[in-house]
DNA sequence: AGCACGCCGACT
DNA sequence: GTCGGCGTGCTC
């Protein structure tokens, strides 16, 4: 097998989809060109007694000795490069700091299809236009269909015809419609003659004067890489920051990757680039599409066909023909981060990846993160603020309703009911916010004390009354609800705590005429609900609204003039050093819901710790000056962003497993590695047993990243001498957002 | 991750 | 005597 010529031998090293620490060393094709050995490209290639799509990383040429074990590559997929050096930069840089294998950082860049090896081309656009038939129709004669009539309208305004990506863009659910005129011959298909039409849309609003000021900064920071925080207070007019931003880079000719945290929790943000840019194809990419739509995105932004990406994390890795900028919306949330295998940061990365492409990176929060202030405070981002509502909004007024010792509705207090009445009597919306779904957190015996626990986790059952059943929260498991104590046979069952269900009856019965609407998990399930309640809040027909989290992301209630959180204490006991955080960004979050237009809003937190300095801080000083309370806080106990932390987890069925593999990889640490870097653990992670596995974590604390980075390089290469590791399911998490 | 090789229990 | 359990080791 070994080669040896004159000129030596051209080898190609491909990171192959396999979670092993190593490139593949392969002999290179010799009839391809010299062109085609471009890095970026897929290969198939053998491996072990099969077959696997890998990408080029490298091409040498060697002329010592060959290894003997040099396969030959089967087959070039790709002519032109998938990944740009860039591209392959960043995975290389992501590979390194996550500690995770090249090949799987590979593969999450990369399309399900691409990634099976298909053709990376783009499904060709077809076009339509009308046909005589249909120019000389009178369209009042497709009124009884509505979407045949609005189609066939667009069509009139676009004599040229428009593409399927065009179509989208003006409208959703055109493809019956087109189907019904296609029969009806008033439109045919036709070659794809048009170039896309670039024409802007809605008129940008006029901007104010934070507005404007952050909007020529940004401008004229386009060309070079810069980080740029924008902290924009709920309803301060950050998209229209966006818009305006990404109007001039498109005018440069130039693209944008925008990154949210759930698309689909976001569809308002969606429609205003859709008006914004009308006619202009925005790609999506998000799990709700199917693979082929995403590849498709994929492929327009890496040919440079389409100009706009939005996107949840993984598109961050999409390939860019003419990379211009990238914006992160709700830079704070904990999203962006990947919770299992690849674990990156999507916003750490998108940093890299504007450095490296020489953009400018965009993070915009109401809540922004203690690490991005942080970031700001060491001039290594610049803070661009948003003080002021736009328009005539004004600031909510946030009040702590101290409830010891008062009288309560089953978690509603008098003073709240009070307020709800006087908000529903001014014709106003009031939304409740409890984050905890279902009817009840625990079912208690009254009798014996029995409660209701999870067979395969550490953990209560849910009471889910209207499908009278008790629910794992953790791992899904349902079971019907008993009649009478399994324990003592006799005693009645009890429901202790709250849900949105019971707080939902609870309205109900004190509300019998007002039109309730919970927005949860579990009310929102079946497709076009959500879509469905938020029609009914925006068109005023919801009077009280209830719900979990889902209610903090996004969504702009703007008839909301009450908002209160029925049980902010519930976050401010966690043992996580994230908790206070995230608590701080969720209630200020959730207050940005009330009184966004020129309605003032009210804001009501129940609590039985109303001189807790978290809640004291945050509502008398605002948010700014508890995130440099929180930070000081950090700095003293040295945490992050004071320090670097990276995870070790392992689960499996049998404890002893997890704990003795942790404590074999504890054991492989040198002395000075001990000394250099603070070590915690093995100890079992706080839900010690989750979906019948029982979990352990080893946790890394330093004062410096160099030094955590060497220790995590050399311990990812003795875990092979480990001899149980083959028995435990174990991961890295560096940089951890929740320590569980 | 796959996949094969390898050494110990209940079956036609 | 074999079929198959999953422990261990390797993949250019």
């Amino acid at each position: 097998m070994a080669k040896l010529t004159k000129d030596g031998v051209i080898v190609f090293k491909v990171a192959v989809p396999v979670p092993l620490y190593q490139v593949f060393d392969y002999l290179a094709p010799q009839e391809v060109e010299r062109s085609t050995y471009a890095p970026g490209i897929r290969l198939q290639v053998p491996f072990g007694k099969t077959v696997k799509i890998g990408v080029l990383i490298e091409v040498c040429r060697v002329s010592g000795p060959l290894s003997d074990k040099l396969k030959p590559v089967l087959k070039i997929l790709d002519q032109q490069p998938l990944l740009s050096s860039q591209d392959l930069a960043l995975l290389h840089w992501a590979s390194r700091y996550y500690h995770h294998p090249l090949g799987d950082v590979v593969s999450a860049a990369l399309p399900a299809g691409l990634r099976q090896g298909r053709p990376a081309k783009l499904k060709a656009e077809r076009y339509y236009q009308l046909t005589d038939d249909g120019l000389a129709i009178d369209s009042q004669l497709l009124k009884r269909a509505l979407r045949q009539y609005f189609v066939i309208e667009l069509f009139k305004q676009q004599p040229a015809g428009l593409s399927e990506a065009q179509l989208s863009a003006y409208t959703c659910h055109w493809r019956p419609a087109v189907k019904a005129l296609l029969n009806k011959q008033l439109i045919r298909l036709v070659q794809p003659v048009m170039p896309p039409i670039a024409g802007i849309g809605e008129i940008p609003l006029i901007a104010n004067l934070a507005q404007q000021q952050a909007i020529e900064h940004l401008q004229s920071a386009l060309g070079h890489f810069g980080v740029f925080l924008l902290h924009g207070v709920t309803g301060s007019g950050k998209t229209e920051v966006y818009l305006q931003l990404i109007q001039t880079v498109l005018e440069r000719g130039q693209q944008v990757l925008v990154l949210l945290p759930e698309i689909t929790l976001t569809p308002q943000l969606e429609q205003r680039f859709k008006q914004r840019f009308t006619g202009i194809e925005i790609c999506l990419s998000h799990s709700k599409l199917t693979d082929s739509q995403r590849q498709n995105s994929w492929l327009a932004m890496q040919q440079g066909t389409a100009p706009i990406l939005l996107g949840t994390r993984s598109a961050l890795f999409t390939p860019l023909a003419k990379p211009g900028l990238i914006i992160l919306d709700e830079e704070h949330d904990a999203s962006f981060k990947q919770q299992e295998g690849f674990r990156f940061s999507a916003r750490d990365l998108a940093i890299v990846r504007g450095k490296l492409l020489g953009v400018p990176v965009l993070l915009g929060s109401a809540t922004p993160s203690l690490e991005s202030l942080h970031n700001v405070g060491q001039q290594r981002y610049q803070l661009l603020s948003l003080p002021e509502r736009a328009g005539q909004a004004k600031q909510p007024v946030v009040q702590l309703l101290d409830i010891r010792n008062k009288k309560m509705h089953e978690g509603l207090s008098d003073v709240l009911v009070e307020a709800i009445r006087k908000s529903l009597d001014e014709q106003g919306q009031v939304l409740l916010f409890l984050n905890r779904r279902g009817y009840a957190p625990t079912l208690i015996c009254h009798a014996c004390g029995w409660v209701a626990r999870c067979q395969r986790c550490d953990a209560n059952l849910v009471i889910h009354a209207h499908e009278h059943l008790l629910r794992c929260h953790h791992c899904a498991k349902e079971q019907p609800l008993p009649q009478h104590c399994p324990a003592c046979k006799t005693g009645s069952l009890t429901a202790l705590g709250l849900g949105t269900e019971r707080v939902e009856n609870t309205l109900l019965s004190l509300f019998p005429d007002k039109n309730i609407v919970r927005l949860d998990r579990d009310s929102t399930q079946r497709k076009g609900r959500l879509q469905d309640y938020l029609q009914q809040i925006n068109s005023g027909h919801a009077d009280i609204i209830l719900g979990t989290q889902m209610l903090s992301k996004g969504h702009h209630f703007p008839k909301v003039t009450l908002v209160a959180i029925i049980d902010v204490d519930s976050g401010l006991f966690s043992l996580d050093f994230h908790a206070p955080e995230k608590l701080a960004q969720m209630i200020v979050q959730v207050s940005g819901r009330a009184g966004r237009a020129d309605k003032p809003g009210k804001v009501i937190l129940q609590t039985r710790q109303p001189e807790h300095p978290l809640l004291t801080t945050l509502t008398q000083q605002g948010y700014n000056e508890f995130a440099q309370a929180a930070l000081a806080e950090r700095k003293a106990a040295l945490l992050p962003p004071y320090s670097y932390q990276a995870l070790m987890r392992a689960q499996a069925t049998d404890p002893h497993l997890p704990l003795q593999f942790l404590r074999d990889v504890a054991a492989l640490l040198t002395a000075h590695q001990v000394n250099a870097v603070q070590i915690l653990g093995p100890v079992a992670a706080p839900m010690a047993k989750r979906a019948g596995l029982y979990r352990y974590q080893l946790l890394f604390n330093s004062k410096t990243r160099l030094v955590l980075h060497e220790l995590l390089d050399e311990l990812i290469v003795k875990i092979a001498q480990v001899k149980g590791r083959k028995k435990v399911r174990w991961s890295l998490d560096v940089d951890p957002i929740d320590l569980y």
